[in-house]
DNA sequence: CAGAATCCTTCTCGATACTG
DNA sequence: CAGTATCGAGAAGGATTCTG
């Protein structure tokens, strides 16, 4: 029987588990938020600062599916005024190393990969 | 003066180089046809048996991206019918080191995730 | 302070049909 | 075989307004 000896189970479709969480790490604003949580407790206000760019809305969206994947956990302290902290679970933090490794990359490569972007645009 | 002491330079920003790299990679199908290439040249009609589910258009826009930016490599070979087979460049293969860390961790914790996901749906 | 709700624009992607 | 071109649906994200 003839098969894609290298490809038994055919591993590159939609629902891989790589893709998966590249849908959810993938948008807009997630790492930047995992980023800036690092290893502490942030509060709403201050994470919207670190951040620069974010409209309150996808603040709260974004940390709303990192807190329902359980990458992230929500502190309510009740006082006048109300005091909602943020911090990456275990999970959360374990997911840092390989966006550091996506991070290196990025800072080696950036340059070479916009060299042939506009490489490209003259052709 | 005063400064955000850990956070000098401000490095959470939209345009750090892991955004502007998971701006390119984050896409539907990239990932995919960089696992699919490999280390070895493939054909375009083999590519799209290869991955799952991608559309002509898709896959055509696709590689050419990835092209555009370097990453991939076309050659066209003139005989009839014609054959135009991909490859991965030297800077596409140092891409596949982050996304299989990535994917290791996808692997490894994407169950937790899931159970995590259909926990807070049961709330 | 930390959000919820709404509107609106832009981008992504899939489906379809045609070509050298 | 390996594309290109066009159309339209849906998702993502920004701006604005209002609230416990």
């Amino acid at each position: 029987m003839v098969t894609t000896t290298s490809l038994a189970g055919n591993p590159y479709q939609q629902d891989c588990p790589t893709r998966r969480i590249l849908d959810r790490i993938g948008d807009k604003w997630t790492v930047l938020i995992v980023g800036a949580l690092g290893d502490e407790a942030v509060r709403f206000s201050e994470l919207r600062r670190r951040v620069e760019g974010i409209s309150q809305k996808m603040l709260t969206q974004t940390l709303r599916s990192l807190e329902d994947d359980g990458l992230v956990s929500r502190t309510v302290t009740a006082q006048v005024p109300v005091k909602v902290e943020y911090a990456l679970t275990d999970v959360g933090q374990s997911l840092r190393a390989p966006l550091k490794a996506l991070e290196d990359w990025s800072i080696e490569h950036l340059g070479q990969v916009l060299d042939a972007r506009t490489a490209q645009q003259a052709a």
